[in-house]
DNA sequence: TCTGGGGTCCTAGGACCC
DNA sequence: TCTGGGGTCCTAGGACCC
């Protein structure tokens, strides 16, 4: 038995428990840069704002009903997540992350005689102990506990949480579900399965495997069978290792000079170098990537990307931020006005596995001041020492966050300089 | 005026090998 | 005149997730 705990409007929530007084007010979260929205209170989905709106486009009918909005404030939604999953962790020994928002667990064989009071006492001791309200799916398979976490949400139930255990419960419940809401099933899949005359989940699950595997693949037959209440996906426990790690921004204003995009390209690097030390992990290549705005249709487009091979492994700011100047000079075009870029690390391994450099163009010195930088960073804040190339804070290039709430949870030091 | 960021997995096709 | 069969590896692009 499987139960998947999905916070409530995360982002929304972790604002909430900071400020008491928006608990039934039109609350809104913005991506970076402040551009679209990209959490929702309740009260805004009434309004009828849809997910991923242009912040422009919904700021007016927010004010009228005064809401509040914010910029997104990572570290305060990051460490809010932690707490979440530890309380989860109390209750059963096999969890998995599945997002900062979400968690399956395994339910202990003690209590799968009872799901009802597992669910209700999660829900409880969460908001108690984190201010954060989650829903609860209980099923046999991943895909139909993310079902019924999904009936909690349509149907606005009394109960934040649903059981789908008996058959004639589940084949009710896939009634009600469209395609395009199936966990695996995105635009591509649903609308061929409209066109095949499918539009439920109960329709989709009547299907034959060997007919889905063909005209769709493997992770489309495997979603079949989940929802045929056969299990195709574990519970897992210890997340593989990540494989790529990517860095990348929007400008705050559009950038023309070179000087201002070296700028950014070594900020971004020198960011994407210690989340990589963080992961303790090194990259074996780096891709630079430059684009135009694209919807800006009377501007000239231009994209361009570059990747390179490190001669060894590295995670020092000092080889990542040499390589990727070097990769961003070869698709630099002028008289461009850049909207864009990001850094992606490639083919990461663990940092203990050590790799002789061939021709021993490593400087040993750069992993020790990479070290130092770090320490430093954690001990006073991000970017209290960082490298002379990256710029002032307020070059016109980094992105707006004109609404960002303070980090309630991880720096007091901050909170006492404000009060 | 103003439009996000960060991941994973699968597949088809090309290049290459014997 | 007639030109095989069986692999691997890599890459780009598509699809999906939050």
């Amino acid at each position: 038995m499987i139960a998947l705990i999905d916070c409530n409007n995360f982002y929304v929530s972790c604002e909430r428990v900071f400020a008491p007084s928006l608990r039934n007010k039109p609350v809104a979260i913005l991506s970076n840069n402040d551009g679209c929205i990209v959490a929702r209170s309740q009260e805004i989905k009434d309004l009828g704002i849809k997910m991923g709106t242009p912040y422009f486009k919904a700021k007016k009918i927010i004010e009228r009903h005064k809401g509040a909005v914010f910029s997104s404030n990572y570290e305060l939604y990051g460490d809010m997540s932690n707490r979440v999953m530890s309380v989860l962790r109390t209750f059963s020994g096999k969890t998995e992350i599945y997002s900062i928002d979400e968690a399956f667990i395994k339910v202990p064989e003690y209590r799968q005689n009872d799901p009802e009071n597992f669910s209700s006492e999660i829900i409880r001791k969460v908001y108690k102990w984190t201010g954060i309200p989650v829903k609860v799916g209980t099923a046999e398979t991943k895909t139909l506990a993310k079902i019924a976490t999904e009936l909690v949400k349509k149907d606005k139930l009394k109960q934040l949480y649903k059981i789908l255990l008996n058959k004639r419960e589940i084949t009710q419940a896939l009634k009600k579900i469209p395609v395009i809401d199936i966990w695996g099933i995105g635009k591509a899949t649903a609308d061929t399965l409209n066109e095949h005359g499918i539009f439920t989940a109960e329709q989709f699950t009547a299907l034959d495997e060997q007919f889905v595997r063909k005209k769709f693949n493997v992770m489309t037959a495997r979603t079949l069978k989940e929802l045929q209440n056969i299990p195709c996906m574990k519970i897992d426990e210890q997340p593989q290792p990540q494989k790529n790690l990517c860095y990348s921004k929007s400008f705050g204003s559009p950038v023309t000079e070179y000087s201002s995009m070296t700028e950014s390209v070594i900020n971004y690097s020198s960011n994407a170098a210690a989340k990589l030390r963080k992961n303790k992990q090194k990259a074996q290549s780096v891709t630079v990537f430059i684009t135009t705005n694209f919807f800006n249709k009377k501007q000239k487009q231009f994209a361009g990307s570059k990747t390179l091979s490190f001669p060894s492994a590295v995670n020092s700011t000092e080889a990542i931020v040499h390589y990727a100047l070097k990769a961003l000079k070869l698709i630099y075009k002028n008289n461009c006005c850049y909207k864009k870029c990001g850094i992606i690390l490639n083919e990461l391994i663990s940092e203990d596995i050590i790799q002789p450099d061939l021709f021993e163009t490593d400087n040993p010195n750069d992993e020790k001041i990479s070290e130092v930088m770090d320490k430093i960073n954690s001990k006073y804040g991000k970017g209290t020492i960082k490298l002379a190339g990256e710029g002032v804070n307020d070059a016109c290039w980094k992105m707006k966050r004109n609404m960002l709430s303070r980090n309630y949870t991880t720096r007091w030091d901050e909170l006492l300089e404000t009060d």
